[in-house]
DNA sequence: GGCTGCCATAAGGCAGCCTTATGGATTGCC
DNA sequence: GGCAATCCATAAGGCTGCCTTATGGCAGCC
């Protein structure tokens, strides 16, 4: 009894058998399969070749399975009942759940607050937030799309810039009513949300400010920009932030910005998928939806001059 | 909701995945089909690409199945081990299951009797005997193996003769205790088996003797040559028989040939099978049992003479 | 630090697969 | 009874898809 591994047929060849044993006919199974009915004889043929015994009878207008195609048939249609439903499974979360990769700093400021306008566009989509602190590698995990902070140019990788990493002072109203503010070391003589914060450093550089010591504050520093932004409604003193991530509440007033001066860390926000996959029709659905979103936001902030 | 009939992938791609989701390993998987490590990436990707979403995380020194492919993988698992069941199950029955198509005649003069001996050599092969008037056509029905008679030339088929359709009177020895019999005619004198059988006539007029009249004789057609020597040898009479079908009644003197004179139909007895099928290894055995068996047959009839 | 193991990718060639075209065989229809 | 239609087999031919070889990158390991 030689018992080798018992190696399966050529695939397409068993396809096409499942096809025609279906139909009881080549020209049908030819038919579903989109292809020739010339090709589905010849490819029942070589499976027949390979098991060393006909599958069908070719009786005068019709064919019939023999003993052994009648033995093979339902295990066959069976199998690829599984396999079609597995793939049907796996087509449809493919198209339906879309997985993010976000800094935690973006999710927290721009993404989860609109998120509810996305999903009430696609209803049908289901969005996966994965929040962490360093960049997704698209080789090594299963994000759909990811958000970034960077230059634009990662190989393989298809990016759209939201917005620059612009930062500004911004306070209350409450915080400056009756003071005018005239130029911006004015600012020091007020508390500073997160003075330990580098940015602040690059911000009074390029306002031409030298005697900024955040050593000589006391370092509150509340680590993302969503709470330094609530501390300076509240009042608390002025928060360094990137005015894409407050449109809302600075074109409301809750937020105002003295200083037209943005500084910028020469990297922006970006998103970012594979090239290869820029065709899924999730991808673009979320891309076009940011890229509107982002457009929004600009009109908004259009006030805000540029470095 | 679009809800296309959901073409399968190609089949050929979902097999290597398959494997490489079994081993974690595309280079294992490359071994157990039999390609290359390269051939086995080509075709993940085709998967991948197909299905719009990474089945495989590439880590570095491994490949993980990623979420999609862990839905994916089990199914797939399950639906390729039904086929390779299913397979080899056609195989074994393939390879152990000899179905034989022959003439009702020969099955009870020659093939029955023998099969003991086939199954005793060939234990593993079972052997199927479907009895038919009438010649099988290998195109319309399922059978390895043919007997049929005629003159050995049919397009696409193997044929071997077995041994030409000879007939010559035969009876049992003590019909004709004291009695010399020293012409043809003089058969005319006994009791004859069968005498409707137009090849009494043919032999008779082989032998020269015209006064032959079977509407004189009682019609007790008995069908079929095994029953005819049973009666002979019963001492009823004389039967007409091929001598290839009684060659151990022959030759332990159960049956008296009286006369050397073989008539003859032109036809012969075949073995016949699909050219295409030769390479079988059942059809092989079973031919070469046969052809043995024949040529033990003939030296037991060498004294027999030719026409 | 070289070595090994694993995967990706490019280039290139071959064969397998599919198509077109044709023929045979049977059925069904006037 | 003849003609059209249906269905499968087969031959010829072309193209593309698949596989191989070769190379490179990357990480872990002695």
């Amino acid at each position: 009894m030689s018992k080798l591994p018992s190696k399966l047929p050529p695939m397409s060849a068993v396809r096409v058998f499942e096809a025609a044993a279906r139909h009881q006919s080549f020209t049908r199974a030819a038919e579903e399969l989109g292809m020739t009915q010339a090709a589905v004889s010849y490819q029942i043929k070589i499976l027949e070749d390979r098991l060393g015994a006909p599958l069908f009878m070719r009786l005068p207008r019709q064919v019939t399975l023999t003993a052994k195609g009648r033995q093979l048939a339902p295990a066959v249609t069976e199998a690829f009942e599984a396999l079609r439903t597995a793939f049907a499974g796996v087509e449809e979360t493919v198209q339906s759940v879309l997985s993010i990769s976000t800094l935690t700093t973006f999710a927290a400021n721009w993404l989860v607050p609109r998120l509810g306008r996305f999903q009430h566009l696609h209803p049908n989509i289901a969005v996966q937030i994965h929040v962490s602190g360093q960049v997704v590698d698209f080789g090594q995990s299963d994000f759909d799309l990811g958000i970034r902070s960077g230059n634009g140019s990662w190989p393989g990788l298809e990016a759209h810039l939201l917005f620059p990493n612009l930062f500004t002072p911004v306070c209350s109203p409450e915080l400056i009513r009756g003071v005018t503010l005239k130029e911006p070391s004015d600012i020091l003589k007020f508390p500073i949300i997160s003075p330990s914060d580098p940015w602040w450093q690059d911000w009074f550089a390029a306002a031409g400010v030298q005697d900024f010591d955040p050593s000589q504050r006391p370092d509150n520093n509340l680590g993302t920009q969503q709470f330094e932004g609530m501390a300076a409604m509240a009042g608390q003193g002025f928060a360094l932030i990137n005015p894409y991530f407050f449109p809302g509440d600075l074109s409301a007033g809750r937020l105002v910005q003295p200083f037209d001066l943005l500084a910028t860390s020469e990297r922006g926000y970006w998103l970012v998928y594979p090239k290869a996959r820029r065709r899924s029709a999730k991808i673009e659905a979320f891309r076009d939806w940011m890229l509107s979103e982002v457009a929004d936001d600009t009109e908004k902030t259009s006030a805000l001059a540029q470095v």
